[in-house]
DNA sequence: TACTTGGCTTCCGTTCAATGGAAGGACGAT
DNA sequence: ATCGTCCTTCCATTGAACGGAAGCCAAGTA
């Protein structure tokens, strides 16, 4: 079996992640199991292209040219620029990590994050992706997810942490108590000395089309606060998204 | 004549951009010069391994994977990671538009941004180029080029607005008050209704990598605050590229 | 200095996958 | 009913991708 040229070429770009933000071309051949005589020609016209950029080492790392192309993606496009704003502000107000994520399969996707000088242990990274079960923005998306999701995560609940909730039964109780408060937290239950709120965000018609989560060492003290200025944000961001118009008077 | 494979893949790619962000295939056919039935095949395989996303309109838009990818660039990484608290700041400080830009040949590459509620008229975008003779952190990033480049923008001199520099005596009049006083503001030179300021980021060996700026609609009033405001900022950026340990205390 | 190891690059004859013209289908407008 | 536009599939031809082999360079080792 031979796979076509271009996928080859895909295969090689796809042998880059997180953790292997730069590679040799040794590592590509190997990694997209591929003679290195190949690798080398393919590697060549991405590079020539530009989306593979070479460093002094001569290790490869993706290019220019694929950043431009990745920030075209309609990666929720209009909510992140929607949403932009009003996550400024809540950052402003609570000087807690800001997340807006949407559920991609049975993850959770970071579409934007917003960090501040003092940052709590955070795992997430814009484009990463989280166990729902685990996670603040997670638990809310899961509770509007549709029923063949939530069986599927409710079926793996993978321990994280010593607080991660790995019990169906628990989850679910959880799951309604979001739908009826209208937000969800964690406790330390994706990293230690980590907790989150989060609270939906609708899109035109109500649909939840994501959530929107902060998180803080300690929730404590200040989660009614909390709660309250992300609804508020929330509400913001599903008033621009249903008249994208009145985005300018405020 | 006829391409490698890959470099067709690539070049239908290359057919999408801010102009264009979504195509349908006879479109991407047309814009890469290559028979429909070529295209589709190539078309199917970059969709089929998630490089391009298909709408219910049919069109192809730039896929999910592709932005993953995207971020894995190492765009001023480190920069945009340092700045990132402090662009923050700034807004919260300002309410105005922060800009993070580098110079990418004679251009400006805007590779941060950050836009409130109300907003002026900005053109910059995210991985969008602008000229270097209109825009404050242009301005502040030519000041600092080398000669070979500065000599380059001096030669075409765009008219954008009214107010465009066009003049080379002029740029260059401005540039070294640029470098004498640390920072650079234009007035509606990019678009009517907006004006800027910016200065020069520094990194570990004083050189300069980056230019922070702010855009705002009327300068006359507050610019001595902005400034202070920005070099600030600044300052804060490169201690944290000095010494990237020195993030977390603040 | 000689030898080894690991990565990178170039060459080139074979072969097999990419090519693209053609035909057909779906949809909508006139 | 006819045209225009776009999408999809087919398949015989052919030229471009393939990858083993050989050579290069630099760093480590004896």
């Amino acid at each position: 079996m031979s796979a076509s040229v271009t996928s080859r070429a895909l295969d090689l770009l796809g042998a880059f992640d997180p953790e292997h933000r730069t590679l040799t071309l040794s590592a590509l051949a190997r990694r997209s199991g591929m003679p290195l005589a190949t690798a080398h020609r393919l590697v060549g016209e991405l590079h020539r292209w530009g989306a593979l950029a070479r460093l002094e080492s001569g290790e490869y790392v993706i290019g220019r040219r694929l950043w431009d192309l990745g920030l075209l993606a309609p990666v929720q496009a209009g909510l992140r620029q929607a949403a932009s704003p009003f996550l400024h502000d809540l950052y402003g107000a609570t000087l807690a990590t800001v997340h807006l994520a949407v559920r991609d399969g049975t993850e959770v996707l970071y579409i934007d994050r917003l960090a501040g000088h003092v940052s709590v242990p955070v795992v997430s990274k814009i484009g990463s992706r989280l166990p729902m079960h685990a996670t603040g923005v997670g638990k809310v998306l899961l509770a509007y997810a549709p029923e063949a999701v939530r069986a599927e995560v409710l079926g793996r609940l993978n321990r994280v942490t010593a607080y991660t909730i790995t019990q169906p039964a628990r989850l679910l109780e959880q799951l309604r108590r979001v739908r009826a408060e209208g937000f969800a937290t964690t406790g330390e239950e994706m990293s230690l000395g980590a907790c989150s709120v989060a609270v939906p965000v609708r899109g035109a018609v109500g649909e939840v089309v994501a959530a929107l989560g902060l998180v803080v060492p300690d929730l404590r003290r200040e989660r009614a606060r909390l709660v309250s200025a992300l609804q508020v944000s929330a509400q913001g961001i599903s008033r621009v998204l249903a008249d994208p118009s009145s985005a300018q008077w405020k």
